[in-house]
DNA sequence: GTTAATTATGCAGAGACTGCACGCTTTGTG
DNA sequence: CACAAAGCGTGCAGTCTCTGCATAATTAAC
């Protein structure tokens, strides 16, 4: 066992690599564990290097910023495969097409166990400042998307996009209403209803909602 | 015209108030420029001070970081009577009555004039570092909001809050979902339609979104 | 085993931001 | 007008996040 076996194809990613998975997770393990005892703001860059005994300097080689590190240092993107899919095949309504492009890229970074990412989810809700960044976060993604969505309607041929010029943006905007809930109650219990199911229950939901009648 | 005439009661504030305004639009001024020169990253605070004739340290006092002199350094919120008008009052959809909560929200905060105010909105939307501090402003102010749907919620007694316990939250992005390109639209041309007509046509064009036909 | 790419680290420094104390100006009062 | 109280501007020291650069050690590739 002291050199790569050859029935391990999967996990055996070369010496650099693993080391470099071990010092990661080192960080990020004493990220969130000093997080729960002093809070965001309580925790410094150094207190959490000395803890994992690494220099600061390797920290922000890591994960690019403090909140890097609590948040998740890589942001959800979309792949070109799924870039193509939405852009060109579009099988579905832009809007639906859209929340089926969250999903995809939410599923594609399960490189972190999911207690883990739990964890982290509890923090993130539990510390105003970090929510407040993680929203953030999706304002990027926002921005993206909302080009993507132009050149989708690029390519099915342009109609009438003078009277609402910012629908794109309101697409998004809509998208993100619907994933929201579907992502929270998956991550609650990931084992429990299928995703499409959760989205299905949440456009419902939407749809209750906007069309709710005058009440009292 | 050296010393105050007496027939200005309108803008009379005492010395110390006209002097502080004045530095207050002095810095903003300041910033405001070196900003559509130098863009939000290549201002510094010193170089903001500078150009302005104040210490670093007034600055802080006045806007407490830098994003706040880019971004308006009272963040809208409500007053204690919108509040008790959405909580108790509630005359018609939960939804549209956080949209209209919204609306007044916005136009509460005209203490700025409306052409600085696009000047800025214009900065803001074409530098995206700071569309995305801006969205994080939004953030909590969901966070906020969504206390407040709780309040609502219980004061007309809750029913079947079980199954979407994260309902507040969904109807607050739809919201601004709805919001977001009624305010745009109404920023550049606030003198165009009534923010009323522009609401019902976003929120029509919502509908249309979500109830649109799937195509091709 | 030698060379090339990665990686960890230290160091110097910029830039945002805070608490504190001190002095000046404005304000209110008699 | 004088005098005290309050508010404001400022300097200073210091913390914290984050970056560029140089260097040494480690791993990979040949």
């Amino acid at each position: 066992m002291y050199f790569p076996a050859a029935g391990v194809p999967e996990s055996e990613l070369g010496l650099r690599e693993r080391k470099r998975l071990a010092t990661e997770r080192t960080i990020e393990r004493a990220a969130l564990d000093l997080a729960q005892e002093h809070g965001y703001e309580g925790v410094t860059v150094e207190m959490i290097c000395e803890s994992a005994m690494v220099s600061p300097r390797t920290f922000f080689n890591y994960f690019g910023s403090k909140e890097g590190v609590f948040l998740g240092h890589t942001p959800p993107r979309p792949t070109p495969e799924m870039i193509d899919w939405f852009v060109n095949e579009r099988p579905s309504t832009t809007l639906l097409d859209l929340v089926e492009l969250f999903r995809r890229m939410m599923s594609t970074r399960n490189r972190t166990d999911p207690a883990a990412m739990r964890e982290r989810r509890a923090l993130i809700h539990s510390t105003p400042d970090l929510a407040v960044r993680e929203f953030a976060r999706m304002a990027e993604a926002e921005t993206e998307l909302t080009a993507l969505l132009q050149r989708r309607r690029d390519a099915v041929g342009a109609e009438g996009s003078d009277v609402f010029p910012d629908e794109p943006r309101v697409v998004v905007l809509l998208a993100f209403a619907i994933m929201h809930p579907a992502m929270h109650r998956w991550l609650e219990d990931p084992d429990g209803a299928p995703q499409e199911e959760l989205i299905a229950d949440s456009l419902q939901m939407i749809r209750r909602i906007i069309d709710e009648p005058t009440h009292s």
